[in-house]
RNA sequence: GCCGGAGUGGCGGAAUCGGCAGACGCACAGGUUUCAAAAACCUGCGCCGCAAGGCGUGCGGGUUCAAGUCCCGCCUCCGGCACCA
């Protein structure tokens, strides 16, 4: 008897529902101009950031966000709405070519094999994808149109070739972009990274630095990401003020500075050791120091540069140069001129005007070599000692403060005194521009785009050198493929292993003559600026995506992923957006309207008395502890991130196996919120399974001989209206936590009215356990499509529209209020819901009697159906 | 160093607008059922205390009838940036 128990069992049920879903495209989403495109209906695009496939599978940490936007899509379509919700594979790069070189194998086999892991893996996790609309970026179907837009940025002008110093990563054998390379090493690996000059094909991002960080603020992004996109580009206003070099007539030194305002107290320039001035300028006395400094800097690898950067060093180019604001006889506008590696080559003008009265750094510099100090504020605090200090320059003051007296030139066109640091900067500033000193100036962080690798795996250029120069190949011919080699790995030198692709590399220009090909590849992050485009128009032969399509589903309503794309990614898809935008073939300026950043799958790991993190295959449970299986000492739990390191990794697919795919997603979303980090709990994960196990024992006889439902539930009658009600707040709270993205909360309110339902089993009808399936839905698709099937509920769930609220029934008749006592809970009384206030204080006033016996109520305050608190004395 | 975010029971977390702190889940304890176990179900479960009661949201102050929530000053952890002139 037991053996035929019809317990839930996912086993059974979730395939069946894949199957179906998959075979009549259940979720395929509709463009205008399809068969059955409703224009009634409003459109919602839900995105995940496509993963990587990798050859290790899918990770917990993929699911997350995943089910996050499954869940909003399944509930907008139940809203009405047409959703588009689509999936694919970023699959050029580096890490599936890593994985090739390590196991020997093409690329293009091992991704492929990848990807159908990973699609399988999807797929039996139930999303909501419109598989119709599966892209891979190494499709050449697909990188036709990568190479496409990559032309039209050519000829915007915003594509050039460059030779100047890139990050090399020996390891990686490639150059790698600035956000790719993280304290001098590389992101991916960590390995050590070096700067080289190298021919390099390079978008001029900086063209859009402004638009970029400007439409930012119309974006339903977090606030700290666009803080950290604002840094990236780094927008910095100032000035440029040229200072001649003494005894090199005609020679001038531009700087770029945010404090015009001090250059009363400029007492020295510092270059950049790679700044091109320094060997005209240079005495000869001090050609010798000067050219051994600029070796020991350039052999600095940027790491070294920066973990050193505790001590400032430099030495004198023995040259002086002059502050513009003193006359030319007058010594103190004689300064000398220093390198020093804290200035560096690419930011601003590659040299300073130093003001150690007034900047850190050069306070540090000028303490360290003896310079002079000059001070040029006069502050009055109250504190004598340190306003005396600050005005002999002997502490450095990097903040606003007054202007000292003699801070004004000879013939007092500038007069700093009493003027505010605004004022200060616009009268110097003023004063360069008429003297044409100077000129105002903003400079940015953000560095073009270094859009080139000399890597197999990527997408080749659409380029051929010819002896004319650089001919691009015609639109009828793209896309450029690769060719098919049999040796892909890098060959250790900075040159793109297709340069041994001989038949391919040698080729013919448009007159017939010899042309060589492009040999460089381009990066990773090119076939992901433009997806969310793709599946917009995914088979469109004739184009990237038809203008019509792209009016239509963008911009991207929901975008969902990890926040290690804050910068790179994130930038480079606004800036093609912006560009295709500017070239007429999107409408819109920015595509993801609401960005969601999903918080890390942490797990536990434990340590021993040293702080040594212990595998988990040496640790075993005793009582509560967890000790080391050999030694017996007890371990401390931490929580970190997943690893094979530590042995804490966990895989869906076992998961699935166990509990399910309704499971795994439950419990990812119900672990705490979205956004957080939060660690995997196994012990956890049964708890979210139990409540699928009671939910489908609301529907489904424990015994087959019962039927396949519960009797009270195969006719319909009259809804208990107490469970009604629940279930109308339910459905209130549930609605609203979508909303909000608090899935967690969501399924604590199911949860609740489970328990309640199960309590009185026979009182549920069987119209409430269908709306409650339709609920359950969006987070458990395949349980909710069983029951709701075994129900007779009419069509499919998945197309069912969102169960309606009635908001008489979210108002109760009678509330239970709170009643304090100074501020204490002291009792509580059952009040008619909005009775008036001396109803409320009559019924509070019996709850607490006997703490307001022998005292005076001297206020009483009543906050409507929730509290009164009496203050006494 | 600078810029963000966070800190609540044994654990994950809840409290959406200043109004009953600890919803929901886990773990744990007791019970029902069972030959037994599992499962399931029921009850309890912040800390101290026999109780009355007191204490309690990282720490110290403040505002308020009322503070996890607001203000001031610290501490710790996580993430980002890091000589950017």
């Amino acid at each position: 008897m037991t053996e035929q128990k019809q317990t839930y069992d996912p086993a059974a049920i979730e395939p069946k529902w894949q199957q179906f879903w998959l075979q009549h495209k259940v979720f395929k989403a509709k463009n205008p101009g399809d068969p059955g495109f409703d224009p009634a209906q409003p459109k919602y695009y839900a995105l995940d950031m496509f993963p990587y496939p990798s050859a290790a599978g899918l990770h917990v940490g993929h699911p997350e966000g995943y089910t996050a936007t499954d869940i909003v899509s399944r509930w907008k379509r139940a809203k009405g709405c047409n959703v588009l919700h689509p999936m694919g594979w970023d699959a050029f790069g580096l890490p599936a070519e890593q994985y090739a070189i390590q196991t020997n194998t093409h690329p293009a086999k091992t991704t492929a094999a990848n990807v159908a892991t990973f699609r399988s893996q999807l797929q039996r996790l139930g999303f909501s994808y419109d598989w119709d609309r599966e892209l891979s970026t190494a499709d050449p179907k697909y990188f036709r149109w990568t190479q496409w837009i990559w032309k039209q940025l050519h000829a915007r002008g915003l594509a050039y070739e460059s030779n100047a110093p890139v990050w090399w990563c020996e390891a990686l054998g490639t150059v790698l972009a600035n956000d790719e390379v993280i304290n001098g090493k590389s992101e991916r690996g960590d390995h050590p990274c070096e700067r080289r000059p190298l021919r390099q094909w390079v978008l001029k991002i900086t063209e859009y630095a402004e638009r970029l960080l400007g439409d930012l603020d119309g974006l339903d992004w977090s606030e700290s990401l666009k803080t950290m996109q604002r840094e990236w580009i780094g927008k910095s206003e100032g000035a440029e003020i040229d200072f001649d070099v003494l005894g090199h007539a005609g020679t001038k030194v531009r700087v770029f500075t945010t404090r015009a305002d001090t250059l009363f107290g400029a007492s020295f320039l510092v270059l950049s050791p790679e700044h091109p001035l320094v060997a005209s300028i240079t005495a000869p006395a001090q050609r010798g120091a000067v050219v051994d400094y600029q070796k020991t800097a350039a052999s600095k690898s940027e790491l070294e540069r920066t973990e050193l950067a505790k001590e400032k060093s430099g030495v004198w180019t023995g040259a002086h140069a002059h502050n513009p604001l003193f006359a030319a006889d007058d010594p103190k506008g004689r300064i000398p001129i220093w390198i020093a590696d804290y200035v560096i080559v690419t930011y601003g003008t590659g040299a300073i005007m130093a003001v150690p009265a007034g900047d850190e750094r050069d306070f540090e510099f000028a303490t360290k070599f003896g310079l002079p100090i000059p001070g040029i504020f006069a502050p009055q605090t109250g504190d004598a000692e340190r306003d005396g200090r600050i005005a002999r320059g002997e502490v450095c003051c990097p903040d606003e403060a007054p202007y000292a007296a003699h801070c004004r030139t000879a013939d007092g066109a500038i007069a700093l005194a009493g003027k505010s640091l605004a004022q200060g900067k616009r009268a110097v500033l003023d004063w360069l521009v008429a003297h044409r000193r100077g000129e105002a100036k903003v400079t940015y962080k953000l560095r073009d785009w270094l859009f080139s690798r000399q890597r197999y795996w990527g997408e080749p250029f659409p380029v051929l050198h010819t002896q004319d120069g650089v001919e691009l190949v015609a639109d009828a011919q793209l896309p450029v493929e690769l060719p098919y080699m049999e040796d892909f790995k890098p060959g250790g030198v900075p040159e793109s292993p297709l340069i041994r692709a001989k038949d391919w590399v040698a080729t013919k220009d448009s007159k017939g003559r010899p042309a060589q090909r492009e040999i460089n590849t381009m990066p990773g992050a090119a076939g992901s600026s433009w997806y969310f485009l793709r599946f917009c128009d995914p088979h469109n032969a004739n184009a990237f995506c038809s203008k019509a399509a792209s009016d239509y589903w963008l911009p991207v309503d929901l975008y969902v992923g990890g926040t290690e794309h804050a910068v790179g990614h994130l930038l480079y898809s606004r800036f093609w957006t912006k560009v295709l935008h500017d070239a007429g073939s999107v409408t819109v300026k920015e595509p993801f309207h609401k960005l969601y950043n999903q918080g890390m799958i942490q797990a536990f790991a434990y340590q021993d008395a040293r702080g040594a993190t212990v595998p988990k295959a040496d640790t075993k449970e005793v009582g509560d502890d967890v000790v080391h299986a050999t030694t017996g000492e007890k371990l401390k739990q931490i929580v970190t991130k997943m690893s094979k390191r530590y042995g804490n990794v966990v895989n869906p697919d076992d998961v699935v196996a166990e509990y399910g795919a309704d499971t795994l997603r439950l419990y990812e979303m119900y672990m705490g919120p979205l956004a957080d980090s939060k660690p995997w709990n196994p012990k956890d994960v049964p708890g979210v399974h139990r409540f699928l196990q009671r939910s489908w024992r609301l529907a489904v006889p424990e015994f087959p001989e019962h039927g396949t439902l519960h009797a009270h539930l195969r006719s319909d009658r009259p809804d208990d209206p107490e469970l009604e009600k629940a279930l109308h707040r339910t459905i209130h709270k549930v609605d609203g936590d979508i909303e909000r993205m608090a899935f967690n909360t969501a399924i604590s309110a199911m949860m609740i009215f489970v328990n309640e339902a199960t309590k009185g089993m026979e009182r549920l009808s069987r119209s409430q356990l269908l709306r409650f399936a339709q609920l359950l839905q969006p987070f458990a698709p395949h349980i909710a499509e069983e029951l709701w099937e075994r129900l007779g509920g009419q069509g499919l769930l998945t197309r069912a529209p969102w169960p309606p609220v009635d908001p008489k029934l979210l108002v109760d008749d009678e509330v239970e209020i709170a009643v304090q006592v100074l501020g204490k809970l002291r009792g509580r009384a059952l009040v008619p819901n909005g009775a008036p206030n001396d109803v409320v204080l009559a019924a509070a006033r019996v709850a607490v009697a006997s703490y307001l016996e022998g005292k005076t109520v001297i206020k009483e305050i009543v906050v409507p159906g929730k509290l009164v608190n009496f203050v006494v004395k």
